[in-house]
DNA sequence: ATTATTGTACTATCTAAATAATACAATAAT
DNA sequence: ATTATTGTATTATTTAGATAGTACAATAAT
């Protein structure tokens, strides 16, 4: 399938946002092992070596940790992952006002053309 | 007071977003003279090169013009600015709903997360 | 015991991006 | 006329990231 990637920004940061996403999203379930480095790498269509780095990048957050060679694992901290999910929407809401307000749109604006938006898909 | 950026994407790109979002924004206005490449390579602590880099593809895209020796202008084109404003701000809501979608979060829920992070804003 | 799979490590190569240092032609300012 | 400023072009160097290829130690599976 190929994960969507640009060349924007560096792959590996990439493979991290996705498969940190995922795990937030309960995608992956605490406990659950993940598909080995290779396997990812295949599906992502990435040198494993890529994957590898995104990997132990999200083994520092806390997010997976490995045995040695049984595989890779979600942790099992819930509380985290909760903390984390509440983290990352935080965060987003809080740069996507940002952004619109360095457009030029006031929180106002921005609430009512939200508003706006979302009718218009319905 | 050199420009907000990080490792993350290409300098050139960044720049490109943070002058595309000035003109948008109208701080500087239709028409209006842009200080020289030298000058904003100081002013965000870059490279000449990279500033000509990021101008120049901002000139592919129509948002300014340049006379080959009195220096670079907005383009005088409001119509253009003004739906470019409303295309970069659809923008941003979709990509913001998108990304809140993967963390697990569905439109109404993203919704009153909003409104509860406003108000304890306020 | 043997085999296959695991994470991990290492070296080499390639490319894009950023920087550095100049240079030049056109023209506005003097 | 001379000077300074403009955008632009060129060459070289450095660095980070991606890829390719290979290897190894630990251990689960057989």
């Amino acid at each position: 399938m190929s994960w969507e990637l640009d060349n924007d920004r560096p792959i590996y940061l990439q493979l991290m946002d996705r498969i940190r996403q995922d795990i937030i999203a309960s995608l992956y379930r605490p406990g659950e092992k993940l598909p080995s480095v290779r396997e990812l790498a295949l599906i992502a269509s990435v040198n494993p070596n890529t994957m590898q780095k995104a990997l132990s990048e999200l083994e520092r957050e806390g997010l997976v940790y490995s045995q040695r060679t049984s595989g890779r694992f979600i942790t099992e901290d819930e509380k985290m992952l909760k903390q984390l999910k509440d983290e990352l929407a935080f965060e987003q809401i809080r740069k996507f006002f940002e952004q619109m307000k360095q457009l030029g749109f006031q929180e106002e604006e921005t609430l009512s053309l939200i508003q706006k938006t979302l009718k218009r898909e319905a």
